[in-house]
DNA sequence: AATGAATGAGATTTCATTCAT
DNA sequence: GATGAATGAAATCTCATTCAT
């Protein structure tokens, strides 16, 4: 029933590919299809991060994509696609960085703050993604599917917690409250980092895992 | 140096009065500027939480406030002001609610719970609020003047957190950090709660107030 | 057939009463309608020069003139009737102005340089006056009744004229081209005066009524 | 120091293009960008002479232009800007319609009474031209820059008044004085012509114009 | 396949006028 | 008579989307 196995580790990290991403070494080759994408999906993260959706019409993507106007509608159906495309591929990104150097050894605290870390590093690294993803998080026009398929991607992680439960690493707490309790802390650190509100350091960051961990590790009494 | 004091109790709930819900009974009879104004921003809550700001035309409020599109900017300057009052009210709101009943009587453990539970009964029973906050807390054409009131408003509850820490009942950790640790948790729950991905009970509230005390709860080793 | 002749002088300078400048006398003592018609013009013509009619809405003026807004509809049935009323009295003013302490007496080159210096001394005494004037000449607002009876108020001003061509002090030129010839380069004059293109002194203003009055002055040539 | 000198005629004629007049024979075949400008810029002219600018709405030009309304704004940034432009461009056709077939020849008083002609025969087979040019000419939505340019381009004309009073064919009056005693009653002839009060002949016109030399001309007095 | 000019629906906001008090 | 809150028509301007080239 092992799902999360040392000989998948690579299939994780290879499995979410990103176009934004691996735009960088086929830039210069190939002026092709791909290649106009990533340029507008860049584009897009880049200004709305900034400007939100309303304040970003398609005239300015496409002015700073370096594409015509009517170009981005050949790549994407309209503007919310655009967006949930975005979503989508942000949230594959998120996952792909969590699983990073991830091994199924050491204790399970260990292997928690592996991925816990690796999340709020990941997300302090790319403030746009977070900026993006919080914002439009609940967007009226964030269609459900792409929330669906957001959690799909999401069951390695959700296996871990279940894994950690059964060996009485972790309370037995529903699965949705534990991720309330670890990642919505999460959002709260970033959000204030990214306004300067508090400046997140490794040893913050460090304590922070610590408290959080305790928040979901099992107890005599729990 | 106390701040939080039984004798002030009834200060805190008196103190943040909101116009929104104060008006039901205290102006039925007299259809006055108040009224209004109420109006105005109730049918804005509404609707704004369902549409989002650019989905919910001034048009659609004056429809649904039964005034006239023209009335709304007798009492806000523009658009924008509309929504940061809305945004202030309801801040006010959460605060009192928090504070409601609210005794410098028992454990720390148990004064968290009370103030942490307020506030997820809260919002539970106040979804709109909930999404409205949500949507727009880091929109961009949400003023900073907001945001910085906001905070001030919010300073009672982190008197709290100053007195536990001093009294060694939570852990030594930064103010934001602790903020980070108990909010974050209400906001992932809230949105599952209200995304019907996990129906919030007693047991379960129950539960995860625990833990988030455990997060922050002071240890030997901490 | 003489029209203008020194008995009739005061008629001249008192047929042509302006409850705006009256008002100064009856202001405190009595509260009644011509007060407030009163007050309501003098706001309006001041608000109007400044901002042109469309930067002049009605409840500024109601708000400056210390009345409400509805008081005005009391007192003129639209703003339009409020701007003509306005140009009306405007004109009547600048005619008794030119008249003032003109007598039938020296030659005609004297008695037109009196009428003519009246004139532009009188608007550079009330420049919003002139900008009012200048500015509404044309507008589409304008009703042309009003300036058909403007036309009649010029009438003793005419009679000046004819006379003058009659007794071969004048060329024998169409009434309406002596009416250009020395009132466009007072309109000229002044909006160089008050756009600070070139200021006016005593002795230009002599110089410039000694060069009209060679324009329209007799030669044994014309 | 002549700066008027016969082998510049030509000059001159060619100097100021007006691409709303040249626009008929250049790009009757060609339907491109200029050819949507010019429309707009016509219908402007043609609707904003009748019923002013602020009788004047976009979608009304719009319709008559046969364009979308967002077209317009494709062309000109707002509305204000379309004015300016339009204000500009009658500007230069008015110092080229003076300027055509004018030659350094001849006296003083044959020169000058070409160039005033030129322009009281241009205006009066442009009447919407000259409307336009005198509602707007102080409107407070008319920019400073445009009053500016304007200047400069009427230096050639400066420079003809400059070299009269040189040779003592003209009073040594300020440059401003001369032109108000000039196009002052231009503009009342006009207006009166315009208004049907006194229909302009070519016997009125050569009269006034030989008034208005009067008006400027050297004497021995002066 | 790519473009970007053109469109027009729709958003925000203003303000002359009315009318209940 | 006087008021000024309320109205809603209408103005300016934006921008997602289309489509001829």
């Amino acid at each position: 029933m092992k799902i999360i196995q040392p000989g998948l580790v690579f299939h994780y990290e290879t499995l979410f590919l990103s176009a934004r991403n691996e735009r960088s070494f086929r830039y210069k080759m190939i002026e092709n299809k791909l290649d106009k994408r990533t340029s507008i999906m860049n584009t897009t993260l880049e200004l709305l991060s900034e400007h939100g959706f309303h304040g970003t019409p398609i005239s300015l993507i496409a002015q700073h994509a370096g594409v015509g106007a009517g170009t981005i509608y050949r790549y994407f159906a309209n503007k919310e696609e655009l967006i949930n495309e975005l979503f989508k591929e942000i949230k594959r990104d998120v996952i792909k960085a969590m699983l990073t150097n991830y091994r199924e050894e050491g204790t399970y605290k260990e292997r928690f703050k592996h991925l816990w870390k690796n999340m709020i590093y990941f997300f302090m690294d790319h403030p746009k993604e977070f900026q993006f993803i919080e914002q439009h998080r609940y967007a009226p026009y964030m269609s459900n599917l792409t929330r669906e398929e957001s959690f799909m991607i999401l069951s390695p992680i959700m296996m871990f917690f279940i894994e950690s439960k059964r060996a009485r690493a972790m309370k037995d707490l529903p699965l949705y409250t534990i991720i309330a309790l670890l990642y919505g802390p999460i959002v709260s650190l970033l959000k204030q980092h990214i306004d300067h509100n508090q400046t997140l350091t490794e040893d913050r960051i460090e304590q922070a895992a610590e408290a959080c961990w305790d928040a979901v590790r099992y107890t005599e009494a729990s």
